[in-house]
DNA sequence: AACAACTTGCAAATGACTTGCAAAACCATG
DNA sequence: CATGGTTTTGCAAGTCATTTGCAAGTTGTT
């Protein structure tokens, strides 16, 4: 969710971005400002077509790749689910994920220490780090005590949380 | 590759896990075992034909699956193509790649920062970790340095290399 | 050896994502 | 604000990695 409301408008970011605005381009933006969770293209389609009914899920997926290729949007992957995209939309601090494989929450947490292990490693191997995939994954505080149960099933979307690790 | 000889023969790993002994099962270990890159099914299933002629694709992704449940076979995921399953023996020091979006070279490295993360998650939030996904992606150094390339295209299995961040 | 439970090979099916194409929308430009 | 070259869109038909149903073949146990 970033609904800071000093960022500029969908239409400024896409044209500032040099990228044709389009009513599909700018629902997408909004959509994905508007989420509490992460979303994949199947669930934004849904979205959309409640005030876009024309839209077509291939416009969806073509865009998505438009606005993250712009960085307007960024990709996530989550829990054992790597073979589904997610978005976010792209602002706000660097931040991690952790995902329940239980009940499929989604916490979010920054730590210095990652952007740490990014340096080190451009430092001492003279990459040029383009992008970094990291989540967790395991079993939430909750879900850990109800351990008793068998195993995931419902991982629909869920508002994540975000916390600070100190 | 994880060639310690006292470490033991994919039958007595099968046995101790609870699994049954199949010929598929233990070349398909062996193979891991043996790669010096990271394999997808697909790989795997061209290197086991060769010694069991008669494996059929689907006997290869059911037994990763069962492996990879079993703890004798970890999945990875690299650079932009987490559509594609790539594995490797279950062993060694805990380890996380980088790899090349340009060349697909993938290094390996080794840092403590990453569990530091890890255990100030389990402190901090009270969840249990299960897995890990950590991979960065950029250029290498070579790579960087010839910036003019257009982009990747062969991604091929590639050697990876391995090593300890100060 | 005899069987119940598990595995395999084969062929067909999934499901997420992509692509070809003609019609429609965007955005300089005049 | 009409014009037109370029980009996007909707639709339908692909891809392609991975999965599944099933009958036949193995495994490990009694």
């Amino acid at each position: 969710m970033n609904l800071n409301p000093s960022m500029p408008t969908p239409e400024e970011r896409l044209r500032a971005a040099g990228q044709r605005v389009t009513a599909p381009r700018v629902l997408l933006i909004r959509l994905l400002d508007e989420a509490e969770e992460h979303l994949d293209a199947e669930e934004l389609y849904r979205r959309a077509r409640r005030e876009l009914p024309s839209i077509n899920l291939s416009t969806v997926y073509r865009n998505l790749a438009v606005l993250k290729e712009a960085g307007l949007v960024e990709q996530r992957y989550f829990a054992r689910d790597h073979s589904r995209e997610y978005f976010e939309s792209a602002v706000q601090e660097e931040h991690y994920h952790f995902t329940c494989l239980s009940c499929g929450k989604v916490v979010e947490f920054e730590t210095p220490l990652i952007a740490k292990v990014r340096v080190d490693l451009e430092a001492q191997l003279g990459v040029d780090i383009r992008h970094a995939c990291i989540c967790f994954e395991g079993l939430c505080a909750e879900c850990a005590a109800a351990e008793k149960r068998t195993d995931a099933d419902g991982v629909a979307p869920q508002k994540s949380v975000r916390i600070q690790l100190s």
